[in-house]
DNA sequence: TCCTGCATACTAGTATATCAATTTATTCCG
DNA sequence: CGGAATAAATTGATATACTAGTATGCAGGA
């Protein structure tokens, strides 16, 4: 961690924000703080900062060479989306993952991404599932490599996409959030190499589904899909017992 | 809007945060921004501040008699929520109601929803079944006094409560927030005072499905309630031109 | 030894000041 | 008279300074 941070480039904004709050077609700065609070998801959900890990506005400030004020915004989305915790007058700490709330989260995926796909299967073009195919195309090619961080990068794709298809982008940001704490515990077992085969197969089934509007079989492949992935948390936290809560 | 600002009251976290945040049992200052935060967002639910209402940091900093720093975070919270539209080096207003998303937000809710209360239905107790009987008698009484405010506060803790009888807290969070945009394009329907009974029977129905473990019931009959419920954003966008986008 | 209370050293919350970018009004030239 | 260039004003973004809680450790007494 260390040196200057990227100034003042100008592109479009990224989705950003809750469902309905699409920026009108404007050009937004990407700030300061949207950098550190990129950096610092991101580091976070790869467990360069472990859960536990105290962190302190003025230091990661001075890492950064900026001033508190963009830390300080980046610590309070970070915070609303459970991601650190802060401790007024007392500290700021990257939060331990909330096992009670893992299971909640697998409900809420199934939920949504179930009706999602449903939606999807009824109204999915041919060029949708070409573009489905051309992620599981790459997956395939990940997962012989074995690059387990682009894998998982690809299957975020493959849900936003359904999401895409149909016609549900604002779903898919509540997704991404409720997501995370799920990916924070699966980060934590061993990478599995032989489940990127199975996900693979799993979306492929997904794909089938949906190009020949298979509504049932689609939330039922949807639905295996999602209960495979649920990460071993009673194991996990045995293992890792400070990182749970 | 006036007067000095209540100080440093110590009081639990209410809630807050998304699914699995739960701030450690902990007491935590209600801080200047969050009463901002608080008040602003009231103000923009019951449209006293309405949709593209221009707002400035300064002044609303000066109303409250605070620094622009508080009030600018909790001009970003409001802004994650979609309720406030931040133009960098331009201003801020209340947000446009964004008709386009309010069908997507009816979906989230019938999916979630529906989720939960097939799961209520499951293991609802005699006591969950009255403490929903308390809030459905306090709506018969407000919704005889025609009070359309206090009225739809209890509707909101009426689905609440079954959330929390499926023990779905988090996904009660979600909700709120997806729910506001559709509350904002309510306000804006005159206070249908006959409509009320109507909710009111409704949710007996639902009570009596959970109360009866009648799993597919309760999902029907909360469908049918959610269904009903969808403003009719064509007329109000007529009647409303610049409130919507 | 263990508990209590105070002093100290932090940390986050808030205020104020400065910087930079965008918008808008105005002026000057064609 | 009109349009482009420019200057002024507005306001968001960032930096710095200050205030006020909170935790911790040590001293002293039970």
């Amino acid at each position: 961690m260390s040196g200057h941070l990227m100034q003042a480039a100008v592109v479009p904004v990224p989705a950003a924000a809750a469902l309905g709050a699409e920026r009108p077609a404007k050009l937004r700065r990407v700030t300061t703080a949207d950098a550190i609070f990129d950096r610092l998801y991101a580091d976070i959900l790869a467990l360069r900062m472990p859960p536990g890990m105290q962190l302190q506005e003025k230091r990661i400030a001075e890492e950064f060479n900026v001033s508190r004020t963009p830390v300080r915004e980046a610590l309070l989305r970070l915070s609303e989306g459970g991601l650190v915790d802060i401790y007024p007058q007392s500290g700021t700490v990257v939060s331990r993952v909330p096992v009670s709330a893992i299971p909640e989260a697998v409900v809420v995926r199934k939920s949504l991404e179930g009706t999602t796909v449903e939606r999807a299967a009824e109204i999915a073009t041919p060029a949708d599932i070409a573009r489905l195919e051309s992620i599981i195309a790459r997956q395939r090619s990940l997962a012989a490599l074995g690059d387990t961080f682009a894998f998982h990068e690809e299957d975020e794709a493959f849900h936003e996409a359904i999401a895409g298809i149909a016609g549900y982008p604002g779903i898919w940001t509540i997704l991404k959030t409720v997501k995370v704490q799920i990916d924070r515990a699966r980060r934590l077992t061993l990478p599995a190499l032989g489940r990127m085969d199975n996900v693979v197969h799993e979306h492929e089934l997904i794909r089938d589904a949906i190009a020949g509007h298979h509504v049932e079989a689609a939330r039922a492949a949807m639905m295996h899909h999602l209960g495979a992935v649920i990460p071993d948390v009673a194991e996990l936290r045995t293992r890792y017992p400070d990182y749970f809560c």
